[in-house]
DNA sequence: TGTAATCCCGACCAAATTAGTCGTATACTA
DNA sequence: TAGTATACGACTAATTTGGTCGGGATTACA
């Protein structure tokens, strides 16, 4: 539960590798998937879709594939797992689904939606980048994320 | 995805809904199920998880049912979580795990590891209490939680 | 003692989601 | 034009989740 599709963690392997790869003109989904050993298939349609999302160009043909549309450190983990899996929520209902009517009767749906944001806050904080280079620069000194924390009250 | 499980949800709404009814001893499980408007055979199995977990007492017979063993400040939405669901991890691999083995070759999933900890955080300054008084009570003044930001550096 | 209410628990089935495959069309380069 | 690659939708398979069933054990009380 809570788990991070495998569509979303095999885009994100994937952006990091081309992140890593900026001498490369172009790296096809094959070469990336073998890199990982993930089926090709799976990960061409997911580099589609991140493609369709802006951050990837992609080029057809001999010597053709995928690199990164924007810098790495402008690419969040946020933005591709919502484009890999779609809006995400950790309730069933959140504002615009056609979940669990309990509508009024659930008190409990608005501090778990402040938790989402939340966890969006962090997931937006997280550039490719930082995926690449991990040995975890600190990009966030001091406590200017103080607003991520306020949920509990 | 990211998503909370039902489960879990009913879990959360059924022990917010015990914390709000203290006078009562004990309420069944069906009590709390058609409270909500959900299955109670369903939630009756949540509750004995909640109860083995140690957070619930039960007692059988004509009038027993369920009431909180511990204040209700005391229970963390993940403790919660961590009874109905089992432990969670946003990756696949997570330590302990038969998840993917792409081990080595995978550089984002101690970055990943991370973010897992910061919502564990998150769900864990998050009691019982703080959702039944849905008022949002400033629990956490200051910046206390600063630790939890750290992971994206 | 007996009965009704209630918890307990594992096995089971059904629905939903996710993972992965296939087939075909299209684009680009040499 | 041959070969390599992306693009995309439909399909199937695997896994997870949601929910049900049935039998058994406790307890209260008449
Ligand atoms: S139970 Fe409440 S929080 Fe959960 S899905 Fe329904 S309305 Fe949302
Ligand atoms: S790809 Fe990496 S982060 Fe994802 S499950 Fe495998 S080892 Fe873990």
């Amino acid at each position: 539960m809570l788990k991070l599709t495998k569509k979303a963690d095999y885009g994100l392997m994937a952006l990091k590798y081309l992140a890593e790869h900026p001498e490369s003109p172009a790296l096809s989904a094959k070469d990336v998937a073998d890199a990982y050993g993930i089926p090709a298939q799976l990960l061409a349609k997911i580099l589609q879709r991140l493609t369709k999302a802006g951050m990837l160009r992609s080029q057809a043909g001999i010597n053709g594939g995928y690199a990164l549309a924007k810098d790495a450190r402008t690419i969040s983990a946020y933005e591709v797992i919502l484009a890999i899996d779609g809006p995400f929520f950790i309730t069933s209902c959140s504002k615009g689904a056609k979940g669990c009517e309990l509508g009024p009767n659930c008190t409990i749906r608005e501090p778990l939606a402040r938790v989402n944001e939340t966890i969006a806050g962090v997931l937006k904080s997280i550039s490719i980048q930082d995926l690449a280079e991990h040995e975890s620069a600190p990009a966030s000194p001091g406590c200017d994320s103080k607003d991520l924390i306020t949920l509990t009250g």
